[in-house]
RNA sequence: GGCCUGGUAGCUCAGUUGGUAGAGCAGAGGACUGAAAAUCCUUGUGUCGGUGGUUCAAUUCCGCCCCAGGCCA
């Protein structure tokens, strides 16, 4: 069994490449995208077209309301059960996307951890705002010195994450972390990576492809979503990229006139946290698998190439 | 044409009673285990518009010039 991984940054053409790549093979496309799977994000999230699911069939996509949290361990159950079904119906599944710590929890696993408690995390907060991240981060000192010694005082996501687990699980995040053994996964993976050799190219992708959005009315469709749904600024699906800008002029936070330079460098941003990714997994070492190989997304031929690299990637006998 | 106010980091600005300067944002590098498009860590030398002058020393004071606004002709 074999399948491919697509990542690299927003806007290096990681859909196009799928897209030829399932023009070329019998394949079907995982997204690996944590805005995507939230109905409703479609501007923003730059989701396939109906032509595009037509040509192909998509996965992950539309899979939850913006009301709920999707999540790592919950890509990876979901991943996992895909690339069977699809094996099954003789296809090659390609893993297409930029959420790195989706991959992450594929290539390396994810420790054995209860699921996120919205109730403790409501009540961890309401202490937060009392006494402050600094005095949860000494609390964090007191029941599991080695995770707190990993975590800024003032990071205060894995602060409250941290003192979740051990609430929930009445052990050490760190000693459950610990815990993990050696991942194996049910197929061969092929990771190309998408790399941009100029980023100054890169970016003004990045800024043409956002002002696009805001044409295409990325504004009326988070009114949209902020009328059909109960929606909140802290809600995964309301952060994500360019829905967490357009919330801000909404609710009259930020001008409208600074929207489009606002939503652009917090892609930028992000395509900049997704290359450290990308050379963190090009590290001998980081997962048990061969590591990602690198082309070049500012490359006319780029998706002829990589359908030449996917093909003899296939034609290997995969029996060891 | 005259007067006024500005011209300092990529941007918006602060500041130096004369000893060559600092914030926010942007950018860059890094971390990353159920919110990850998240969360967080590190990182600030730039002819202080140009040119003469005064001075031991000028981005700071003075003259002239250039540029941008505003007001008056």
């Amino acid at each position: 069994m074999k399948a491919v991984f697509v990542l690299g940054p927003t806007a290096s053409g990681k859909s196009a490449v799928a897209l030829a790549l399932a023009r070329h093979f019998p394949a079907e496309i995982v997204s690996v995208d944590s805005a995507a799977v939230y109905r409703g994000l479609d501007i923003g999230t730059a989701k396939p077209d109906a032509s595009e699911r037509a040509a192909a069939p998509h996965h992950l996509i539309d899979v939850i309301d913006p009301t709920d949290a999707y999540s790592a361990g919950r890509f990876r159950d979901d991943a996992l059960r895909l690339a069977g079904e699809i094996h099954a119906r003789g296809r090659l599944p390609i893993f297409a996307g930029g959420t790195m710590l989706y991959f992450s929890a594929l290539t390396r696993g994810l420790a054995d951890l209860p699921r996120a408690d919205a109730q403790l995390r409501a009540d961890i907060e309401a202490r937060a705002a009392k006494e402050g991240w600094t005095a949860l981060h000494a609390e964090l000192a007191r029941v599991d010195p080695a995770s707190a010694a990993r975590i800024e005082p003032a990071d205060s996501q894995r602060i409250q994450r941290a003192l979740e687990v051990h609430a929930l699980a009445g052990e050490p995040l760190s000693t459950l972390q610990a815990r993990r053994e050696a991942v194996t996964l049910p197929f061969t993976p092929l990771r190309v990576a998408l790399e941009p050799s100029d980023r100054a190219a890169l970016h003004e992708r990045i800024a043409q492809r956002f002002r696009a959005m805001l044409d295409a009315g990325l504004v009326d469709e988070v009114a949209a979503l902020r009328t059909r749904y109960a929606l909140h600024e802290g809600l995964p699906a309301m952060r994500a990229v360019g829905y967490r800008q357009a919330w801000q002029t909404l609710a009259g936070e930020a001008p409208r006139e600074t929207l489009a330079d606002r939503g652009i460098a917090a892609t930028r941003q992000l395509a900049k946290r997704q290359l450290t990714w990308l050379r963190a997994m090009a590290q001998p070492g980081h997962d048990g698998f061969a590591p990602p190989e690198r082309f070049d997304c500012l490359e006319p031929a780029l998706a002829e190439r990589i359908a030449a690299r996917v093909a003899r990637f296939l034609d290997q006998s995969s029996s060891p």
